[in-house]
DNA sequence: GGCTCACGATTTTTT
DNA sequence: ATCGTGAGCC
């Protein structure tokens, strides 16, 4: 870290009123920056004192306005680039930012120190003042892996059941709890029943063992800032002032403690722009307040709100589409976008018989526009996404894809340093680099197996605990002792030496003048700890996998001066991006696409209970269909030119076959701008339905609405909901095979009651004994089969 | 200490 | 369907 980061000492003003000569030359020259922008953009981009609210509908450019202001901040010279505080929620926002206003400004902008994510950002000023927070400024950033751990730790010394209270959903709480700024301490007694009573206790049980260890979690990150910048005043003062003009991407995705951490620094000057849009809120379920865009002008009275609502990606046919969809929400702070683009196609709407079959026809129609089908220009697959809302939507594409030899990547899959051989590796990295790293020592310690199991541990454990030391130095202890037996203790010595030499080697490298020494080292670790080894004995088909990206680890060491930097580095930036250079179709969630765009875009699944999610709407109701609502419109304005929205009437889930109902906001597209398409399969044959054939062949006005009323509720359509009972709202899980199958004696599962077996049988009805919930009776299609292999059938 | 088997979950994801 | 996890067995 740069100390000119911090420059607290007071330095000269930069100019606001008398500009020097120099300056007052350069603004009398036409700004570059300035130009090609609209008038509202340019206004959000001038007015730089006070409050001001960007509300910046999809693809109106607001990341255009955003590192104009940054850069005429920097030319008017009304901050230095250290004085600017700008704040994204991912990586690839800040270094995208950050590449635009060094294009912009023609040089690169080494001097932008702040500039990244709520969370670089704070760990840079937690380091500062770790102390308050009874932290040393070396502390580590665990990730989830070691956060879940860690709590199951702390349940299991509690003996509390693993089963019916799951370390997960505990963590989930005190995640939540964090995203709103509570501590231990000031969980509000309405929360104190969770987790059966007992969360708030282990949430303080865990921040102590946080701080035993020296560690953080990424929600600390954020609250140990906020607490002190709370408690402490005069700290608060020298960053309100150091910070001169704060800036905000995606504003809407704050969640508590982001809002108090800017409101705290922009209380002073309130030279606050914070850029997004409510209609594109969708992480709700991680905490995010779309309340904080809603309270701006009420947060910071006399803001200036600037509307972005000229589009420059899409056609208008896409943007009154999902306009139309936006709408139906309440609570909107309300855009009307507009483009002055040339009308383009409508969006298309097709119905499937089932989800392999929207794949099929999904997978021809990529084929036919790379061909230049439609009268449109050749696309290439890298010109064309598919969004889907669950990612296990993903297969059938790629099943397809695989099939046809469509080339696709799939966009936020696993990523590299979640890799289990890579938090090996790493593990054994932060061990080398810090011995007291307990969770990294007890990652690797067994692994590769070195016969030191569960009971050698705990010896190491009561050794290091009676001593008050690392898990490292009670290992020592327990080798002077001879508290373990023959071979046990051979093993230990080893892995002790091992780690001894490597801890030493790097304090050596640190003085050397060698440069990749580090690279050799990390080379020599995973080599003498058998770890590299262990793969190469491994002949599963994912060892090779696993030994490759053990070498793209190392490789990627290169980039950093020494481990330390290497591992700081990834705690915060968790990053997987080889790019090789085949044109590729994407496939990804609508989550994953938000801020991305593509000429061609497919929104398979539009089925109610899938899109928008049953478990959405129970567990958040009306707030649940909104946030879903606001997932269509971002899936539609991802599109340029083409967008087609599908449904299937039977799906396979989880195994089991179910017929749906197209999405409720299939029925808010405003007709008008919609064609409705009929699926090659069905026409005149079996199958045939009158009401997609009429509205499509007509040459009249298509109205989807009636449309797809008229293909849901249509003898054809009810036929291709196969054996379905029609129902109105949750698709019902179906099979007429089990509903025949059921005999007496059956053991049977239950979704609410568990498992059970039947007791009697009455048509469709069928008591049945509960392991746990008692007889009850029950409709025989919300019953299906145990999977037991005691049970023929 | 490693392997098999049954159970249970299974929306979305960043740091 | 499919995957991860924990318990129980060799």
């Amino acid at each position: 870290m740069n100390n000119d980061d911090f420059p607290f000492e007071p330095t000269q003003e930069p100019n606001t009123s008398a500009l020097s000569l120099s300056q007052r030359a350069m603004a009398s020259r036409p700004a570059p920056y300035l130009e090609g922008l609209n008038p509202e953009q340019t206004e959000a981009v001038l007015v730089l004192e006070g409050p001001v609210l960007m509300l910046a509908g999809a693809g109106t450019g607001k990341t255009k306005a955003l590192t104009a202001r940054i850069v005429h901040l920097l030319t008017t010279g009304q901050a230095r680039p250290n004085q600017i505080l700008a704040v994204t929620f991912t990586n690839k926002a800040a270094r995208e930012m950050k590449n635009r206003v060094g294009q912009m400004l023609g040089q690169t902008v080494e001097g932008m120190p702040w500039m990244g994510t709520f969370h670089s950002i704070s760990v840079k000023i937690l380091r500062r003042h770790s102390e308050l927070v009874g932290l040393k400024s070396s502390f580590t950033i665990l990730d989830t892996d070691d956060q879940l751990r860690l709590l199951k730790q702390l349940i299991q010394a509690e003996k509390i059941d693993e089963k019916r209270w799951p370390p997960r959903m505990l963590a989930g709480l005190i995640d939540g709890w964090k995203n709103r700024a509570f501590t231990s301490k000031t969980v509000p007694a309405s929360e104190a029943s969770h987790y059966d009573r007992r969360g708030v206790a282990l949430y303080g049980a865990y921040q102590e063992r946080l701080r035993t260890l020296n560690a953080v979690d990424f929600g600390d990150i954020l609250l140990h800032v906020v607490i002190i910048l709370q408690n402490h005043s005069d700290i608060l003062a020298q960053y309100q002032n150091f910070f001169r003009y704060i800036m905000v991407d995606e504003y809407q995705d704050t969640n508590v403690a982001q809002y108090l951490w800017l409101r705290l620094l922009a209380k002073a000057h309130r030279n606050i722009c914070c850029v997004g849009d409510d209609d594109q809120s969708i992480y709700g379920w991680r905490g995010a307040e779309v309340g904080n865009i809603l309270r701006f002008e009420t947060d910071f009275p006399g803001a200036k709100v600037v509307r972005l609502e000229q589009n420059y990606r899409s056609t208008p046919h896409i943007l009154a589409a999902a306009s139309g969809v936006i709408a139906v929400n309440q609570g909107r702070l309300g855009k009307t976008l507009w483009t002055d683009r040339d009308d383009g196609e409508k969006l298309r709407l097709i119905g499937h018989y089932d989800g392999e079959e929207e794949a099929r026809w999904i997978g021809d129609q990529i084929e036919d526009l790379q061909r230049g089908a439609r009268g449109m220009d050749r696309q290439s697959p890298e010109n064309m996404a598919i969004l889907v809302r669950a990612s296990h939507q993903m297969r059938a594409f790629e099943d397809r894809f695989l099939t046809i030899g469509m080339p696709y990547r799939v966009i936020g899959g696993p990523r590299f340093y979640e890799r289990l051989e890579i938090r090996d590796a790493m593990a054994y990295f932060r061990l080398a680099v810090s011995g007291d790293d307990d969770l990294a020592f007890e990652r690797v310690i067994n692994t590769p197996k070195r016969g030191l199991g569960d009971k050698a541990q705990q010896t190491i454990q009561l050794y290091a605990r009676a001593s008050g030391v690392s898990l490292f130095e009670g290992a020592k202890l327990v080798l002077a002792d001879g508290a373990l037996g023959g071979k046990g203790a051979l093993q230990l010595q080893l892995f002790v030496e091992g780690l001894t030499r490597w801890q030493r080697q790097i304090i050596v490298d640190q003085n050397s003048i060698e440069k990749s020494t580090h690279i050799v080292l990390a080379e020599v670790i995973l080599d003498e700890s058998g770890y590299t080894g262990l793969w190469m004995a491994d002949k599963t088909p994912e060892a090779a996998g696993r030994l490759d990206n053990l070498k793209e680890l190392v490789k990627a060491l290169e980039q950093f001066e020494n481990l330390q930097g290497f591992l700081e580095h990834v705690s915060l930036v968790m990053e997987n991006e080889t790019e090789d250079h085949v044109e590729k179709v994407s496939i990804m969630t609508l989550h994953a696409a938000k801020g991305l765009e593509f000429p061609v875009v497919f929104l398979p699944g539009w089925e109610d209970g899938l899109f928008p999610s049953q478990r959405s709407m129970d567990e958040t109701g009306q707030k649940g269909v909104e946030e879903e609502r606001r997932l269509a419109y971002v899936g539609i304005t991802r599109a340029e030119m083409l967008c087609t929205i599908s449904f299937a009437a039977n799906r396979r889930v989880y195994g089991q076959w179910q017929a749906s109902l197209p999405s409720r906001f299939i029925d808010e597209l405003p007709p008008e701008h919609v064609d409705v398409l009929t699926p090659p399969g069905l026409y005149g044959g079996a199958y045939g339905v009158a009401g997609m054939n009429a509205g499509y062949g007509g040459g009249a006005q298509v109205e989807a609405r009636a449309a797809s009323a008229d293909v849901y509720n249509s003898p054809g359509w009810k036929r291709l909901q196969g054996y379905a009972p029609q129902r109105k709202t949750p698709a019902v899980t179906i099979d007429a095979k089990v509903v025949n199958t059921f005999a007496l004696g059956q053991r049977i599962f239950h979704e609410k009651f568990g498992y059970g077996s039947v007791v009697a049988i009455d048509a469709d009805k069928l008591d049945i004994a509960f392991e746990k919930a008692g007889t009850k009776k029950v409709v025989a299609r919300f019953v299906v089969l145990a999977q037991s292999k005691d049970v023929p059938f």
